[in-house]
DNA sequence: ACCTGAACACCGTTCAAGT
DNA sequence: ACCTGAACACCGTTCAAGT
């Protein structure tokens, strides 16, 4: 009964907290330096109270991934599928990937970092990406295009975003804030769109 | 006077075969498992004669990824300069930078790895990457379009390019072999060299 | 001038022991 | 059921000592 509500023994719910805290470890650390026995650390719980709810580190990521993944595919399907013209659906799609992307950028780079199913197990985690894919198809899913042709579009606008998101977190292309990010990418994109737009006879 | 040549002692040069052997190593298992002391073993070395060559595991990748942009930048401005029309110089730089990218996919990986000019020296490497950049502005270059815009250009040509590789070397995008890759690319690429070659009016 | 080998601080992971 | 703390193998890095 003494005035400490913390019990510095059980931890509520420790697993919760694990992936709480840990894309802010990650921010500030960088994917490469982040360390189970950091995060511990800033838990205040021993090192090996982690193994108690992930079997290794690599567990940690793919649950991080995998709700990355998920809520990731439902924003950029919300934006394929708002009411308007394609041209203005595309747009709305890249703006979306790009504030996710770049606001989540510790969770964007476990999703898109090392892989995590080397060993093959892990198949939802295949599943997870392709799903955002298949958003984006939505965008392009006509009865003149072939399915084929539409995954191409798909990849093309995908490896576009991707690629930009990217190169901005590594400060390979050099812009200051979230807000500069996107209105660059709307102008750097326009090519594309445009040459999106003359195949869909819009 | 022994019949072994390899002397224990004395490596002959030592830097020069870490430089060559690091790139197999990062292969097989992956920038993020790979070790100096695994590299040191793999050479014959103890791990301590690394440090002779190189004041720490960052300054060997700095070395490589040097190297590294500075062969890529080479072989996108020849494939920018060649002597053909704007859109089969659009197409040949595609097809080198994927052919690049995914034949030395460790460099790559390095290249565009996690940051390794975080401390602000080494901005050799940021001028290493803008000079990619300036190969690929090559392509857009005429008297009708401002320096601002052919950067857009060159930024929309880059970012896919970048993204396509790197989706590809993760198994995102999957392709089987490296010929599959450059042609899958040809296809998914149409769209943005369609809205490029719009608006340079060819 | 270049390499060895012991040493130190740190990690991931395991496990018997505590509560 | 969940956490602690010692233990083990491995790394990056340093440094006195060898050749």
């Amino acid at each position: 009964m003494s005035v400490k509500t913390k019990s510095t023994y059980h931890h509520g719910d420790l697993r919760k907290a694990l992936l709480r805290e840990a894309p802010g470890c990650i921010a500030e650390q960088g994917l490469d330096k982040f360390t189970l026995r950091g995060l511990a650390r800033d838990l205040g719980v021993t090192h090996g109270a982690v193994y108690k709810h992930f079997a290794d580190k690599r567990e940690l990521l793919v649950a991080l991934a995998l709700s990355g993944h998920k809520d990731f595919a439902a924003t950029l399907r919300d934006a394929a599928l708002s009411d308007q013209g394609v041209e203005d659906r595309i747009r709305l799609v890249a703006r979306a990937y790009v504030r996710w992307a770049l606001g989540n950028e510790s969770i964007y780079q476990i999703m898109f970092g090392p892989r995590l199913n080397e060993d093959g197990r892990h198949p939802e985690l295949e599943e997870a990406i392709e799903d955002s894919f298949c958003s984006v198809d939505a965008l392009f899913t006509t009865q003149s295009i072939s399915k084929a042709r539409v995954r191409h579009l798909s990849v093309s606008l995908m490896t576009q975003l991707h690629g930009y998101c990217d190169l901005v977190r590594l400060r390979r292309i050099r812009v200051r804030g979230a807000k500069a990010a996107e209105t660059y990418l709307m102008q750097s994109i326009d090519p594309l769109l445009r040459g999106l737009c003359a195949e869909l006879d819009v």
